[in-house]
DNA sequence: TGTCATTTTTAGGTGCGGCTAAAAAAAGGC
DNA sequence: GCCTTTTTTTAGCCGCACCTAAAAATGACA
């Protein structure tokens, strides 16, 4: 009864779907948990079963599920592996930031704590991943102070700078490289109408006021 | 009706019994590959009739399965694998020889072409693994002149230097590093006796004459 | 408030990888 | 060379993770 990639990939899953809908008491919808899966409603009815039985979740039929606490814990361990593993690729085999994501979502199943330990020293602890995403401490802890907003709230005519962009958008990771736009790049009225709209909720900005725009490096 | 952990360990299985045989034309034994999958016997039956569909192996009836050239060619890209992962578990993350074939185990089966090149070149193209194992190159070719024999099977009273050591036999490793002893220690009678019989065929020796029997680093 | 569209669950079926029990083939002893 | 023991295969069953089709609950709106 204990782990298996399938129960993982929904604990990922709900844990994704649940902070983007604004934090851990959200419910999300047996649906979107399915579209996130690539996979039937039915489907996900089952294992969100399966969840509730293993303590991982709560479910309350025809509204939607969330993650318990120790539920979000494992969900957590889940996250701060993947991107463990991308900040591998990327720092020490020289990956590019659009390449890692479907290999870290296999290296994240690796099943072996003192692996996740040394992997973690090997890269000097690090805070953050390729795409800007914080990676959870041992404990499940997420310290991250930046204040980050998806460029498709940011008020119009202002500007802002590249903090973190969705890792399992590979077309937005793309769009940004060919522009030559990266974390740390500042986002103007110009450079939002480059980037396709569709793109702009995946793309994470710390606002900025219009004074502070300046010259920037942009190289990914 | 592409790639499968359990396809995968069923390939491997077959290789590494097939070489304890005696090489590639060896015929091997559903009763052995089950034993060794820690699997009944019924189970190897069918998947062994899979490998045989796939084109990957060759099964007579009451008689046994061995690889065909294409199976053979994606055993050893597993192998490559497997090994190139524990080179990096212990020479990078620092693991000991003893931890890591576990690991490797569960690592070898993530399937990126691209991954298994840049790590093999981070590794500055090793040639054996931690073991004294040889590493497969990309074209799946073993290119190992020394010639080692297990120690049981060295004569009596002659003296031997230690090449190789079967990973997956973790009493063995542990027994070596109790006793000091590593990749290129030299084994004389008394060594012979302090290590427990049982893991004799395990070990892998370059035979030595006696007169060239002299000190030798012995830390592994 | 009743009806209708949407979402979600239940019911029932498939393939995979394992199992046990029983049948069949091979091997060994006398 | 027959008979017994061992090995291997066949037969039939179970759990997991998926599916489709049908039923049930929700909620939106006239």
């Amino acid at each position: 009864m204990a782990k298996s990639t399938n129960r993982e990939d929904h604990l990922k899953a709900l844990y994704a779907l649940g902070e983007r809908k604004g934090g851990s008491d959200a419910w999300v919808a047996t649906n979107d948990l399915a579209a996130h899966l690539q996979v039937k409603a039915p489907s996900v009815s089952g294992m969100v079963q399966v969840l509730q039985e293993l303590g991982w979740a709560e479910h309350r039929p025809y509204h939607g599920a969330r993650l318990t606490h120790s539920g979000r814990s494992l969900a957590l361990s889940l996250v701060r592996k993947h991107r463990l593993w991308e900040t591998f690729l990327v720092q020490r085999l020289g990956f590019g930031w659009d390449e890692v994501h479907d290999i870290a979502e296999q290296l994240e199943h690796i099943d072996s704590v003192a692996l996740v330990q040394r992997l973690d020293a090997y890269l000097d602890h690090p805070e953050v991943d390729p795409h800007g995403e914080p990676i959870p401490n041992a404990h499940g802890d997420i310290l991250d102070r930046r204040v980050l907003m998806p460029l498709s709230e940011l008020p119009a005519g202002s500007w802002g700078q590249i903090g973190a962009v969705q890792d399992d958008q590979g077309q937005v990771l793309d769009q940004l490289q060919r522009q030559n736009l990266g974390l740390g790049s500042v986002i103007g009225p110009k450079e939002r109408t480059i980037l396709p709209a569709e793109g702009h909720q995946y793309i994470l900005v710390t606002p900025w006021q219009k004074a502070d725009a300046r010259p920037q490096t942009s190289t990914p």
